[in-house]
DNA sequence: TATGAACGTGGTACCGATACCACAGACAGA
DNA sequence: TCTGTCTGTGGTATCGGTACCACGTTCATA
């Protein structure tokens, strides 16, 4: 038996190779001061042993690990997982790796998540944060001295590199076009004030009704997690009103999916008894089924710019104040809000 | 200016609380000799100077890093979104970390990215392989000595631990049903024979035709990428053949969205004109328009039990030989297959 | 009172790589 | 021929922890 080559390390090389351990380092990293001959000779020697250099050797010793956290609420949303791919993408080419994080927004593992994410000692992260309450877990990065950058949600207090969409103006078009459809009961189903998108969505919702001259319910706008049942149990919230609304703008697709479901189960369908509309498209739901009217985010430059921003903070090539990107989103009108439709009232 | 608390070792630790950096590793990791006064000073002391242990630092000396990885070709299609989550749970109850990696189903990628895992010393890898030419990665793998087990694919030639679904009875039972409802010329949009699932689902095509006495025939199998462009493409090949099959099997899900979207850019529509099938749901899919026929693998199951054996394998708990679990896949039945229509002949 | 075990703690070497400095030899210019 | 510079290489300390062994106390028991 050959000996196991995860243990082979840069002395084993140095000794079959006939250089000190000093050489082998420099022919790995591509030092160009080391002789044609001697390079070649190591390189057989790496070879021959199937050397992998250990990450943590090198890292402890050059005191940085390149090497990001991107931390999510949920990778099952598509929106996040658009991200990671293009961070990945942008993260490798600058010689970086990148580790996903999955907090299902839960503030201890967020917490626990970014404690992992200091003692693996990563240069940089690129977060979207659970809510408001994670101004903690944020500071904590700051005092280390971490770099990082807010991706979609930012936190009051935190003053961060950020890039985030447009909710304010996305959430008041959405609302606008219902409007516009005749429809002055206008739901809402939102999740917690706490997030950030959450209540610019509801900021923007609540302008397009006042520009209208519409008077706003607090009845009408339900709190819910960000998820199908979520949607559903809000959805169904709203039609057990005595008055329910005649629309529904959801905070995201996710929602939107449980609240239709809760609209069928209820006998009703949509969009011809209760129009729909919300933020972030779902591909995969949109090519079977064209049908909901969205404002769709543009999710792989939230993880390009994101990564770009943060390398550029890491190495030092940003301006001493936070950079903020707000991302325009596009409004794709489909079946859920009833546009086809005959308007309600002229 | 106080010091940056990344830099905080633990000899400052020791410092602090006037003990030796041994007794503070001591109380770190929670190892009961240590008295209690001397306990709360060092606890004290961590606290006060924001002290997180260098996981770097630990690793190597401990040469163990409690981290595992996942590499999947992936991270879009919700079935590995599913299996991460789950991963995840069971490594964090079991006190470890979990990497995600996509490999695009590119080889040179997942070549990089297994470098990369065991540069990093990962003391297991989870795997659903790009293809049967990821055979040299894997014997790399084994010859370093690094647990892996695969999921939801096999390689020929390895022998390791692996979670597969029932490709082979799926893809009959899928067909068998499209038989039943009177089709007799039923098409197949897979991906190369390269993978297993795909070679193990044609298999189970062909015997279900065979079975039911219907000839095999090569034009009416169309190999394609595994989303929906290649669906799309696939299902335009078959649709431009002078005798197009009356139904279709696509090998998963995301090929069928673009299937479908191609059915209806000829002017044609699922399920009257083609019917169709598949493996693996799409939630988010299915809740706003139940429409796919699928067989729905327990992807969680993939995941919680992947992890398992491959603790088990690393932890020493496996026998020698190899485990192979073989998980079933659930028939649901909706309306892309037309089974809700007349039969096509009796 | 002597003995030995258990307890709490520290010293030292080492995990695997790299930074920094030193140094021998080759070679150019005076 | 002598000096000075450049090239290629090695020695040593160090990154931040931990394993292992040793040591002085305390306390129960003979």
């Amino acid at each position: 038996m050959t000996q196991n080559p995860a243990n082979v390390t840069i002395k084993d090389v140095a000794r079959l190779s006939g250089v000190s351990p000093m050489t082998v380092s420099r022919v790995i990293n591509g030092n160009e001061r080391v002789s044609p001959v001697t390079r070649r000779r190591v390189e057989q020697a790496v070879a021959d042993l199937s050397y992998v250099p250990s990450r943590l050797a090198s890292g402890l010793s050059r005191q940085r690990t390149g090497t990001l956290a991107l931390i999510v609420p949920d990778v099952r949303n598509p929106f996040f997982t658009m991200i990671f791919r293009a961070a990945e993408d942008v993260a490798r080419r600058a010689g970086y790796r990148i580790i996903l994080c999955d907090t299902r927004g839960d503030q201890t593992i967020e917490r626990e998540v970014i404690e992992e994410m200091i003692a693996h000692r990563v240069e940089g992260i690129a977060i979207a944060p659970a809510s408001d309450r994670s101004k903690g877990h944020l500071q904590r990065l700051a005092k280390f001295g971490v770099p990082f950058v807010l991706v979609d949600r930012t936190v009051p207090g935190i003053d961060a590199d950020a890039i985030l969409g447009d909710s304010v103006g996305g959430a008041q078009q959405l609302v606008a076009h219902l409007i516009s459809l005749g429809h002055r009961r206008i739901g809402f189903i939102v999740e917690s004030d706490e997030v950030s998108t959450a209540r610019d969505r509801r900021l923007g919702y609540e302008t397009a009704l006042v520009a209208a001259g519409i008077g706003l319910d607090p009845a009408i706008v339900t709190e819910a997690t960000v998820d199908p049942s979520g949607g559903f149990e809000g959805m169904q919230r709203l039609l057990e009103l005595a008055d329910p609304p005649t629309a529904v703008f959801t905070v995201n697709s996710l929602v939107a999916l449980g609240a239709i479901e809760a609209v069928r189960e209820a006998g009703l369908e949509v969009p011809d008894d209760v129009a729909l509309v919300c933020f972030d498209d779902i591909e995969f739901a949109s090519r079977l089924n064209p049908f909901l009217t969205v404002m769709e985010q543009p999710a792989e430059a939230f993880g390009t710019l994101g990564t770009q921003v943060l390398l550029d903070r890491i190495e030092g090539r940003s301006p001493e104040r936070a950079r903020l990107v707000v991302l325009p989103a596009e409004f794709i009108v489909r079946k859920s809000c009833g546009a086809s439709l005959p308007a309600r009232r002229a």
